[in-house]
DNA sequence: TGTTATACTTAACAGTGTTAAGTTAGATAA
DNA sequence: TTATCTAACTTAACACTGTTAAGTATAACA
């Protein structure tokens, strides 16, 4: 009786594969570059095939973009292991989160401000892997806090600056890669080092 | 003989016709869902037309977000003519461009987030409108380090810093309008302050 | 071996940006 | 005034888009 589980297996695999097809399509020549047909043909299979495992493409997009979430919050995770000092942790949790929207410029843009925009805050929603991610930076606040290093009693406000932060100094870098900028690293650590001395007392 | 110069006139105002119906068109639906025939419908020409005053739709485009960037930079240099306090021009200056940004959201994504992915960085060259914003942010900064408030001697990193404060508060409150943010002028107050404290010896 | 449900495809619709070719109206020159 | 020319604008078309309704084949079941 294995065969109704050999069939979800095989439907689980192929929707992987349009998954795969249509970020490497996405991050390649952007989100509205790429149609539906195109993800098709690189599968080998029909257009309409992709509308029986995705609504649209914009759930296309978002399927993505919580594997896109996913592979952050994984990456931020291995960070928080080390509990010795929680500044320092927030500094290599900072510096992650924008090397990582560095080394995936597309899929970051994709789901930091693509998709918003198709999906209206859809992204930060409860129980959504972006809420986790922020669930993280707020964990890490909370203890610089009650450590009393930083001034801000509010943990919710302190951790969106650093979120505003390293989201803006991650877009400026990816969408005007022209601009004279300062050496990369150091803007970067700039930026994260003068939150981080703002944030204290 | 003002038979050139009338028809010279016309022109522009056609031209300006082009660019108001496609600014209101952009912000209230959204650049992909715009097309060059809702355009010409609004202002009563044939689709055809808007190719003799742009060269394509990225180029009209391009010229709505160049009207943002001037009418930007109009908003902050009223704010430079006090010189009295460079910490406190800048403090006003970044609190007009978020709020710039939130006054008007969609300008404010098309002309920094989603031109660039259309025109690979053209948004900053030399000479462009864009350059002349981050230049006023640029004396502004070097005034605070003239003075000796601020400890960076380096006065681009700096300026950079601050962008990368406000311009991320500014789209991470455009693109994520359901998350629970914290008060919102309490928030973009925090940011500006945060990063002028951590620029600070 | 015949029936049924699942997986997939074909064909079509209404829309897109853009171009080449054609038309019209207004200014210039005879 | 009339003919010519040219600038401004339009028509028609091309190759594409996301998406759906209807049709087909195949594999699993009785």
């Amino acid at each position: 009786m294995g065969v109704k589980e050999r069939r979800a297996r095989e439907k689980k695999q192929l929707r992987q594969q349009i998954l795969s097809a249509a970020r490497e399509l996405f991050v390649n020549e952007g989100y509205e570059n790429v149609s539906m047909r195109k993800i098709a043909n690189k599968i080998e299979y029909s257009p309409t095939t992709i509308y029986l495992y995705f609504k649209d493409k914009a759930d296309l997009l978002d399927s993505v973009c919580k594997e896109t979430l996913l592979d952050l919050l994984n990456t931020l995770e291995q960070l928080k292991q080390d509990k010795s000092d929680p500044v320092e942790t927030l500094r290599k949790s900072g510096q992650a989160y924008v090397e990582f929207g560095l080394k995936y410029p597309q899929d970051y843009k994709l789901t930091f401000v693509i998709r918003p925009q198709f999906q209206q805050g859809l992204g930060l929603q409860e129980g959504s892997v972006g809420e986790s991610v922020f669930n993280y930076l707020r964990e890490i606040v909370s203890e610089c806090i009650r450590q009393q290093i930083f001034h801000q009693v509010d943990v919710e406000t302190t951790g969106q600056v650093m979120w505003s932060a390293v989201h803006g100094v991650t877009l400026l870098l990816i969408d005007f890669p022209d601009f004279p900028w300062t050496e990369k690293d150091k803007l970067i650590d700039t930026v994260i080092q003068t939150t981080i001395e703002g944030l204290k007392a």
